[in-house]
Parts: C-alpha cells; structure tokens; sequence
DNA sequence: GTAAAAAGTGCAGCAAAACGCACTTTTTTA
DNA sequence: TAAAAAAGTGCGTTTTGCTGCACTTTTTAC
C-alpha cells in the first residue's frame, strides 16, 4: 500500500501552489478533516475520494494494472 | 473515474487464470458479495481493496499521479 | 514576542464500502 | 436437456471512510 506516497505528492502539490488545506477542501469537495487525515499520513482513500482531489489540484489520477513477474 | 476499466481488468485477469469468483474471494481476502458487485460494475474501491485483489492476482497495482497539462 | 493563520488531533455521527445470506439467472458440462 | 457450477441480485448488518465540531499545536507575519 502506497497511499502514504500519494498523500505526500497531494501535499506537497498543494503547497506548490501555495493553497491552504481549507482552500483544496473547498475546491475539491473533499472535507477538511479528511484532507488533514491523509496529509498527516492515515487513511485508506477511495478512488473518487482521490480523483476529486486531482481534479482540483490539476493532477492526473490513474491507477495503472500490469502483470508482476512471468505470466 | 475509471474504476470500470479497473475492474474489467481484474476480471479479465481472474478468467484468464481460469479462477471462480469464490476462489479467488479466498485467496484475496476480499468477500465474494464485494467480489461480484465489482464485476458487475458497480462500486467505489479503497486502495486497500484494490491491492488485495491484485496481489491475490499476481498484479501489480499502481496510482500514477501526474500533471495535467501545461505547469 | 505576540497575534493571526494554518495545520494537527480527539470525539462523535452519518454515509457508504464491505460483508453474509438467501435466492435467481446464466453458463458449463456430462 | 438435465444437473452442477458459476455468476448475478435483493436485503439487512457490520465496518469504516468521510464528515463536523471543538480544541491544541505549529507556523507565519507584523
């Protein structure tokens, strides 16, 4: 599980953009203590959950599926 | 939000196993009713799901975030 | 150094993801 | 084509992601 990671590129995506936690709440629909929960490394976001927060930051969300190893 | 295609693929990848449903229920941990609701296309996955499936299915699951256009 | 802004946290409630069960429908196979 | 296996569905329960509120801590700006 890398949501961990996703959390730090969402953060520090925001902070690049210089936007407050309570500004990308309101910009992504995504509630303010759901946001400070991931960025302060907890949760186990859904995929919409994580979609409305790349459309408001501007970033692609994909989830990628190949093959591990030898198939 | 692409989890239809998500779940096109773990479908494609559990037949192509020549697995059941409920079979791979077990091996994923994931529960059979939550198993058919996704292969039906219906649902909002966490992570965690999604990672149970695929590590079950030999997949490696990936969240791929990027820029959107020009930054 | 202090006030304001932003970020982090405990707690409780709600909504929905995940689940189990019983049943029906579709597909497979003998 | 009948029986068995697999897949799909309705409904109720449990679990947990998401939420709001109140408060504390940290960071920023004067």
């Amino acid at each position: 599980m890398h949501s961990r990671e996703i959390f730090n590129i969402v953060k520090a995506r925001r902070e690049s953009l210089n936007v407050t936690q309570e500004t990308l709440a309101q910009l992504s629909g995504v509630a303010l203590r759901t946001l400070k929960q991931f960025e302060s490394g907890k949760g186990n976001p859904t995929l919409q959950t994580l979609q409305k927060l790349g459309d408001a930051l501007g970033l692609e969300v994909t989830v990628i599926i190949k093959n591990k190893g030898i198939n």
